[in-house]
DNA sequence: TCTGTTTTTGACAACGTGAGACAATCATGG
DNA sequence: CCATGATTGTCTCACGTTGTCAAAAACAGA
């Protein structure tokens, strides 16, 4: 492997004016300089890294732990987002996909160890809370939070997410909402309940009896239990004035389930009944028919902030909470566009 | 940071015991390695990667392109097959997202180079020629392949997917598949309508005419563009007894497609016509409903294959083509279930 | 106790880079 | 020719680790 030594060589040069070239020190003739640095281009020299982390001391290295997030395809954006932030900075980033609590965790720790890692960042699959042991460098929780607040957290306000969706919702004019939430057992279930019930009685709508537990479990490696199959015909089952003109599910993968039951109902999302929904995951919020009308979590945005805060730990620790942003698709149309608005007609009937 | 130094100081011992402790060299006193063992334990001492690089004039460390990979959900399986296996080779994976021909790319090339790369996999987001610029380091292609076969590529195999599935299909007992390819631009395309052919021949079934490019174009960042709402009404506006008892689709997004034309005419997968496809694309696939029986594509045994390619590179470049697995599910059930079968009846009169 | 052998330990150098101190060389202007 | 400043070179050290080789210690046999 090429190193300065041989560039001197080729140059007829010092090793320590190859050296002010590579470090760009100004004390350097342009013809020199240029010479040095043809030869440099010509034989694709790199500075090693190991020795300049060797000799500064800093490896320019933060690590990215992904908890189970590649196994969800949801999260590749606080990845994308992560990487793209330590690039701009000029850092590297090492990227280990672990489990908690298993060998892989000690694992990925140790590697980071003997990277000299100047920072970590912690990425969970879901706004959840975590409590990690101590760590020898700074560490930025992403898309979850330490219950006891000492870690700086970056996360989804998925306050703002509920109720800037719900103010969408209101704007078209539907009155009769349905919220189909997810496990109360998720964070961003109560926080999401309570964007949808504040935004809705800012407008003087009264949520109470209008939110569902759909979402009943978190299958271990699996997919989320939804028994949308039991409440939607429950709930659309009574008369079109009355049953709910519009479903906001709590994730899209839950909408596309609430398509398929309205589809065996007979009832047609769009012309019977809008949905609405969180997430804008791809590629299902878009094929779905009509598309998905649905919050984007800012998955790549919050990977950013995380990998930036690494980079430059603030001062105290805080939870950061990203806004959302509506995307609008053909299941959220105004509410006058409904069949059964227009004609009153019961297509149960 | 403590080093091998300190601890020979509190160990009151030599530098180069303490680093025979670390290394397990067998010429040490049971009681100086206890002892020496303690003090790491202490202090939670790993050796420093950047010395050893720069020691050993080895990296250790094996990079990942993913050229617009992370993009993709379907090729996270790339990335972690690759991480495990370099995992437990005790080898560093250093992932980078990149675009082809953008500064990316270079970007990611000079940090492979800085830190001494011992070799790169080049992931491509689906499988596809590529032409790159000469490696300085061993290079392995993964769901990609040079055209002029003079790099080690890793890919699925196309042909014996489409084999499979067709057996599949005509086990259950099918007469009348219809294929609907993706756009004939895509190598797998004609991989698939080869293996789709000829496991009918053997079976005596010729698919002439059977097989429909319905997937049009791929654009740029976005979704592929489908066709199947004109191709599937017409496919399917004969007669029961003459029309497709299964519908054989490219990928299982046009499949989800498929069941929302089908649904539009009225017809249910697996009680009018069965659907059958490839990728296992989750949470798509277990989500449909009925579940979507589909081949599974070998990503994350790809992504292994890669890795271990690259951390011991073959003799000679060869392109290597991995099976891809059934996934059954309620969409291609026996043939005689299906109720135009069973009854006879036509849902459309 | 001495000699010879084996076991255990230690001194040193080198990997590639970067920085400081300082000397040597060169070009330019007076 | 000298003064001045710009440029380049020499030399040295340090970063943390490990291979080479030699020294020291422990042990066995006489």
């Amino acid at each position: 492997m090429t190193t300065q030594r041989e560039i001197a060589r080729r140059a007829k040069t010092s090793l320590k004016t190859v050296s002010r070239v590579i470090n760009r020190d100004p004390l350097v003739n342009a013809k020199t300089r240029a010479r040095i640095e043809a030869i440099v281009a010509e034989l694709g020299y790199e500075p090693s890294q190991a020795a300049r982390m060797m000799r500064s001391q800093r490896s320019n290295i933060i690590g990215f732990l992904a908890d189970q997030v590649a196994t969800s395809a949801s999260s590749i954006d606080l990845v994308r987002g992560a990487q793209d932030a330590a690039w701009e900075c000029g850092k590297q980033m090492m990227l280990f996909n672990i489990e908690r609590g298993t060998p892989s965790q000690d694992l990925a720790d140790a590697q980071l160890a003997a990277f000299r890692a100047e920072a970590v960042v912690y990425a969970a699959v879901y706004h959840q809370p975590v409590e990690l042991p101590p760590s020898a460098v700074p560490r930025v929780l992403l898309n979850c939070f330490d219950p006891g607040g000492g870690q700086h957290a970056i996360v989804p306000d998925d306050y703002q997410l509920a109720a800037t969706l719900m103010d969408e919702v209101l704007d078209r004019g539907y009155r009769r909402p349905a919220f189909l939430n997810l496990n109360r057992a998720i964070v961003a279930s109560g926080l999401r309940a309570a964007g949808i019930t504040d935004a809705a009685r800012n407008r003087g709508l009264d949520m109470t009896g209008r939110i569902h537990e759909v979402v009943v479990g978190r299958e271990h490696h699996g997919q989320p239990q939804f028994i949308a199959d039991r409440i939607v015909p429950e709930l659309m089952s009574v008369s079109p004035e009355s049953r709910p003109d519009v479903l906001i599910c709590g994730q899209d993968i839950l909408a596309m389930d609430v398509y398929f039951v309205l589809s065996e109902l007979r009832l047609k999302v769009g012309q019977h009944v809008a949905v609405a929904s969180f997430d804008n995951r791809e590629p299902i919020a878009s094929l779905l028919k009509p598309g998905l009308s649905t919050m984007e979590l800012p998955y790549y945005e919050m990977g950013r902030a995380a990998m930036l805060a690494a980079i430059n730990p603030p001062p105290a620790p805080e939870t950061v909470r990203l806004p959302g942003k509506f995307i609008e698709r053909g299941s959220l149309q105004p509410f006058h566009t409904l069949a059964t608005h227009r004609t009153g007609s019961n297509p149960n009937a």
